[in-house]
DNA sequence: GTAACGTATCAACATTTCTTGATATGTTAA
DNA sequence: TTAACATATCAAGAAATGTTGATACGTTAC
């Protein structure tokens, strides 16, 4: 697991455009059809029932996020997921569960001055 | 910690629901905001600088997504994280990063029949 | 009461994202 | 070489999402 780590507020964006890429139904399922390790575009296409270009589409969506590798051969393209992204997702995710190391007291009541 | 729980393909949608709430930068600071516990609306749009409506907008997307829920006190609301969707979402990144259980023998090479 | 306030909602528009069909690129098979 | 294939990219339109300013609604202060 990851050290301690509090999200810090700059990070907002980056995280944002994470979580961006797994908001789709088609990335979601493509994501889950990966955690059985690489698969070839074709199996991807079949399985979802995604024409073609909109596949590459998504592919690509999860690619420029950093939650998928892909790797050419031949004529065919293997998509795997690449650990290090769903790693940051899940520390992002943890951290909004966690609350943040306290460095004064907490405000009890009272608002907007 | 949560079950065991394999993420089912039908699942991917209700993810995907998730993760649209947390792919707004907007919405990922408020979140962070709210680690912290309660905040009024007031405090979070003086702290992200977001105009009113846009910061309504927002706010409702999250609870429409259940991430947050909203009390009213007087003239003011007050918003805080709901820990079990966050819970879930933590859950589906962590299949996600988790190969399945297997029930058949891994496919070693070999593509599109 | 009336006024000022905090918040939500609405309508219009701007922007982003998604889908589709067409085309381009590289690859193997004939 | 030519043809069929797997995939990516592009352009155009469709759909969803976000922004803004205006207005509505309930609440407290006067």
């Amino acid at each position: 697991m990851t050290p301690a780590a509090d999200t810090q507020p700059t990070d907002a964006a980056k995280a944002a455009r994470l979580f961006h890429a797994l908001s789709d139904e088609t990335r979601v399922a493509a994501m889950q059809m990966l955690r059985n390790g690489e698969r070839c575009v074709c199996e991807l296409q079949d399985e979802l029932g995604a024409a073609q270009s909109r596949l590459s589409f998504h592919l690509r969506v999860l690619k420029d996020a950093g939650l998928v590798t892909d790797r050419r051969d031949g004529r065919w393209a293997y998509y795997s997921i690449s650990p290090d992204a769903l790693q940051v997702a899940h520390d992002v995710v943890r951290d909004l569960a966690t609350p943040p190391a306290r460095r004064g007291l907490k405000v009890v009541g009272g608002c907007c001055g």
